[in-house]
DNA sequence: GTTCCTGCAAAAGCTTTGCAGAAGA
DNA sequence: TCTTCTGCAAAGCTTTTGCAGGAAC
């Protein structure tokens, strides 16, 4: 029975998922897969780690930076490049689309259709991952600046 | 009298178009700017270094980084991030998407209709770049694997 | 003569790697 | 016990910055 994206899981199901993937369920794995699959926001690594420091203060960069490159290779995680200066990650895995705010820096979904993209000029190409990115100013900051 | 993208445009065109742009066309950035204007590539810093020094021998790393990213805050060229540990540089400025083949790593572009993306959810936010990115494996390394 | 640009070297910032000890199976 | 993971430090890469000399105006 698996649970659905956005509701916090447990960590029995997390383990379950790692370990189909062939991951080791190390209590660092469980709880930064748990802090990703509750909260619906794009953090960095370096977020990441800050973050998780809290629960658990001894936490390396290097095991966050592990970590979510396993994650992605496994597919249970998300890549999203939308600057070239740092990788963000998130754990919704639905088609849909990203707005990052020039101002405030946040990182907003969008639903789009990635389905319905098509070109004429990819016939015979094999399309693995597709990727939407806009930028722009947010509603919010539009707001504040009247 | 403006010429149109994808034809070689002469050294006074871009003269032109970097005044105009309050950039001052000095030797270095009419050729790289040249350059990119008359091949359809997108290449990183590194190889437009690397090019460009069959002409400019002297020709350093910190000038054409600071180049591109004057040619992109002018807005003469568009910066592709489709993978976070580089960034590519086209002149093409009209509307298209981006593929990048997993295997060669080429990037491939493709039409595409900007304008028609859009999400009621970003209803009320000021859009100021659309970016399209598909990675996957492209028709001619599909071929040599069979 | 001023201002802006170039090129060298150094620094910065994010990410990866090597390795010894620890944890999981 | 054996394999895999963690954490520390060091290294790797791309990109940025500071500054003196040079080019453009």
């Amino acid at each position: 029975m698996e649970r659905r994206i956005c509701m916090k899981s447990s960590d029995e199901t997390l383990t379950e998922k790692l370990n189909k993937k062939g991951l080791r369920p190390s209590h660092q794995r469980i709880k930064i897969l748990e802090y990703l699959a509750s909260h619906p926001c794009h953090p960095t690594a370096e977020q990441v780690l800050s973050e998780m420091k809290k629960e658990l203060p001894t936490l390396s960069k290097s095991t966050v930076y592990k970590t979510l490159n396993a994650f992605v290779e496994a597919e249970m995680l998300r890549e999203i490049t939308i600057e070239n200066n740092e990788i963000r990650y998130e754990y919704n895995l639905a088609d849909h689309g990203h707005f990052k705010c020039e101002k405030c820096g946040e990182v907003y979904d969008f639903e789009i259709d990635l389905e319905a993209l098509q070109s004429e000029k990819l016939n015979g190409f094999r399309i693995n991952d597709k990727n939407i990115y806009f930028k722009g100013i947010c509603k919010s900051c539009l707001k504040k600046n009247i």
